[in-house]
DNA sequence: GCTTTGCATTGGATTGATTCTCATTTATAC
DNA sequence: GTATAAATGAGAATCAATCCAATGCAAAGC
């Protein structure tokens, strides 16, 4: 148990580590909620209640500071869904888009190569380097049909 | 010169009415703005700026609120690119998509049929009933490349 | 024609999200 | 351990957007 928990940290650090950052206190806090957390899409906010809850508060200015930093490093992808407040999420490398459910908030994750690729290729078309794309389709998810 | 102005607000002041809007100045300077700049994709301080170049400032808060009712009447669309700061176009009534130049800012509006119908089928195959959505490729236009 | 009524407009205050500042603390190299 | 540079926390500041209370305006009724 005890080791477990080493072994953990060990390997959150070595993430911080490889992506250019200071193993501290608090960014490993803020990577394990991040990797412990069922919810997949967090606000800034909502990953600073999580660590109120566990009494392991970390201002929310740091939390800020470490999200985008992370963002930076290639840890943690952001977002803009619906609203105005940024949303985080683990990077797993494989990308992939959102669907938005309007009434519950609910994201589901999708990805289809053919969009991808025909995303390119219009790119290309218009002489445009593509760095980056966001695809969000919002709707209605099947628990919030018809309401 | 002085008969075109009056037919120019006629119009305007109709597409007002079939949206559903009385016609009322700040109405109608806000809709004149969107027709007449050259830069398709203004935020809600442009439109604002626009107004206060020419003299005819309306308060903010109004800017927001009138674009907002816009939107809600179909006469404009509401679009979230970099940043975190809400983008306002004419609604042309043939949707298409954006590509932002992440150095010069330019918009570029493009339509691909194959991708709005895999959109579809996605979203079919996850029973989400989509409403709407949102793309984005971010990159360099060919003014920008390689800079 | 004048008053009433109700929606529209206004600007300022306010909120919510995010960033900045700076004094203090912490981590890493020596 | 000590020095040095980076990181943190708390509150102030900023930015976008909304709310609110006071005022204006225009059509409907008298």
């Amino acid at each position: 148990m005890i080791q477990s928990l080493v072994t953990e940290v060990e390997s959150l650090s070595e993430d911080l580590n490889k992506a250019g950052l200071k193993s501290t206190l608090p960014r490993l806090k803020i990577l394990s909620i991040l990797e412990a957390s069922k919810v997949r899409h967090l606000s800034a906010e909502d990953v600073y209640e999580e660590l109120r809850k566990e009494n392991q508060t970390v201002g929310l200015a740091t939390i800020y500071r470490v999200l985008s930093q992370f963002v930076d490093a290639g840890l943690v992808v952001r977002h803009q869904f619906e609203g105005n407040k940024s949303i985080y999420e683990l990077n797993d490398d494989e990308h992939h888009d959102h669907m938005v459910c309007l009434k519950c908030g609910k994201v589901i994750e999708f990805l289809d190569q053919k969009i991808e690729s025909l995303q390119k290729q219009v790119a290309d078309k218009h002489d445009f380097e593509m760095q980056d794309h966001s695809l969000i389709l919002f709707g209605f998810c099947k628990d919030c049909h018809s309401s």
